[in-house]
DNA sequence: ATCCATGCAAAGGCTTTGCATTCAA
DNA sequence: TTGAATGCAAAGCCTTTGCATGGAT
């Protein structure tokens, strides 16, 4: 068999895990692997149906977050918060940096990037009196469907 | 007696209640003018500390939630969420849009404006399948303090 | 006098923690 | 074999809701 050209973003973040020294487990393999399918950020019980409904293996609730927390101090994963009084995490992927627009009728949340964003934000923060380490931007409103 | 030659941020929002049909309770009005006197934005649990240690009077905590459920509905109140698992909420004056800076480390919410960057936002708004009605950035790193 | 506004206490939802068991190394 | 990884259940926050009382009109 080939190995593939470019590991996907699971398969690096595993071996990341491995390389601070957590030990391969299951629920941490289908987590990884679920978050890399992923196109948006999901919370985490959605992440627990997932796991569950898909049939690979089901994960408790709470090493959903614990693994979470671990991935997310890695940065792995980023978590995000768009105000719906819960978190949500995506798999954190080199340069593919994007932010969030939220549905506040149905919900939804979309993801979108913008270059020129980026560079107000860019030259901002070399101008503020703070170290900064992240950003987030929410644009909170209605989808298409919603506003219809 | 001379009336002042603007209102307040307190009595205007009161006004705006009143025309929505709300009664003037005194638990409203302590709040309106708590809120008018913050720098930034405040959580629950502090503005009903605020409260009880300020000697005007106290609100519970649920009245709290209560009214800034009412006056958000109103837009007189915006609801910050900058991802440390509680809602925190400001007077929302006309004109001063802001935004926020998170420490990480100490905890600390500190406000900011940056016109570049509202520009590149409201060019975004307007070429995005979504129709937004807020926008919300937050930085998140560390204060000069904690970073110093 | 009416009915909203408020306080208190209980309930709810998301997340974290404690402990026993299972599993990777 | 040994200690980390995981599951289960209980506990912890923040927030909302139900109901009785107090207060504005």
């Amino acid at each position: 068999m080939s190995a593939s050209q470019q590991p996907t973003w699971a398969q690096s973040a595993a071996n990341a895990l491995s390389a601070a020294g957590y030990r391969r487990g299951g629920a941490r393999t289908a987590m990884l692997e679920l978050l890399d399918r992923q196109r948006c950020a999901l919370s985490a019980v959605e992440i627990e149906e997932a796991l569950r409904k898909g049939g690979e293996r089901g994960v408790a609730r709470a090493s959903v977050y614990r693994i979470l927390e671990e991935l997310e101090e890695l940065r792995l994963v980023n978590r995000v918060d768009v105000g719906q009084g819960l978190a949500r995490f995506e798999a954190a992927r080199a340069g593919r940096h994007h932010h969030h627009m939220v549905c506040d009728r149905c919900g939804e949340v979309l993801p979108f990037e913008d270059p020129e964003l980026e560079r107000s934000i860019q030259r901002l923060t070399e101008r503020v009196p703070f170290s900064v380490e992240e950003h987030e931007v929410v644009l909170h409103g209605e989808c298409a469907e919603c506003s219809g």
